[in-house]
DNA sequence: GTATTATAGGTCAAAGAAGGTCAAATTTCA
DNA sequence: TGAAATTTGACCTTCTTTGACCTATAATAC
């Protein structure tokens, strides 16, 4: 088992004994591990993603932590279905379409749809360089519904 | 949790129990928590400022002080406000502050501020080029604040 | 009444304390 | 062996703490 793994396992035991919530230093980890902190970085991008149901937040600076939070205990919910079938990229149309579904079903509620329409409308993204739009509107699609479950 | 957030907690709990109203000596406050007098200046801007919904107010000299009011957003529609006052860019410590601010004056619900805080987060926005992110982060928060309108 | 002094508070920049990013080097595994 | 996963380190950004120096107001002395 390599060090990633040891760093993840610490922090799931962390989470398992916290009901799902988690927080601590970058600086512990790494020293606690013997590793270099933005391994830390690592591992909670490889192991704590959207996808697989972990909300990260952070801080910098003195006092500065990271907090995770569980999101998802089991793959039933059909919110954390769609944040895994995304993919890295998603046009307008599409999400429309699933945030129609999703509140037509009443996963969401219409307002949300609204918001996360607003959000990863054209308008919203008009700054950004064309060939990255599509990644961001994927990237907001699934953090904002990730907030939502 | 560092001496900033000491002192932010410390005024907190004074203007709640004093109805939204706060009155003390910046000597007074550095002495209770140690530290030079410059750092309650600093809690004031990043934790009590005008876009968090504060008003401080201060006199210098024998008897001076500093009063903090919390102060209610009023006049025409505050989302129109905010929309146009939020210029081409925006931190997403200026975000938080807002949303926070109209959240807690019942402008918008606390589930759309949180929507809104995830559609405009470092992580939403990682794909984008860092010096578009500002930019994008301020489009994203009107076109979302319009719809609320 | 004015000038002086003591008593506040204000500003700003440097130093310190986290966390973040990215890509090269290395290891693991199919 | 070649692709994927991991490890490492150089460099960056953000937030906090500290201190030197500045300005305004009140109290006191002429």
């Amino acid at each position: 088992m390599g060090v990633s793994d040891s760093i993840a396992a610490y922090i799931l035991a962390k989470l398992y004994e916290n009901e799902g919530a988690a927080e601590f230093s970058r600086g512990e980890i790494a020293r606690t591990f013997a590793c270099v902190p933005s391994q830390v970085n690592y591992v909670l991008a490889t192991r704590f993603s959207p996808e697989r149901g972990y909300e990260v937040e952070s801080r910098r600076g003195g006092g500065g932590f990271i907090r995770i939070r569980r999101v998802s205990l089991s793959g039933g919910n059909p919110l954390m279905h769609v944040i895994n079938s995304v993919g890295g990229a998603i046009d307008p149309a599409s999400v429309r379409a699933i945030l129609s579904n999703l509140a037509e079903s009443e996963w969401i509620k219409r307002r949300d749809a609204v918001l996360i329409l607003a959000a990863t409308s054209p308008a919203a993204l008009a700054e950004a360089p064309p060939e990255k739009r599509d990644a961001l509107r994927a990237a907001i699609l699934k953090q904002c519904l990730l907030r939502l479950i």
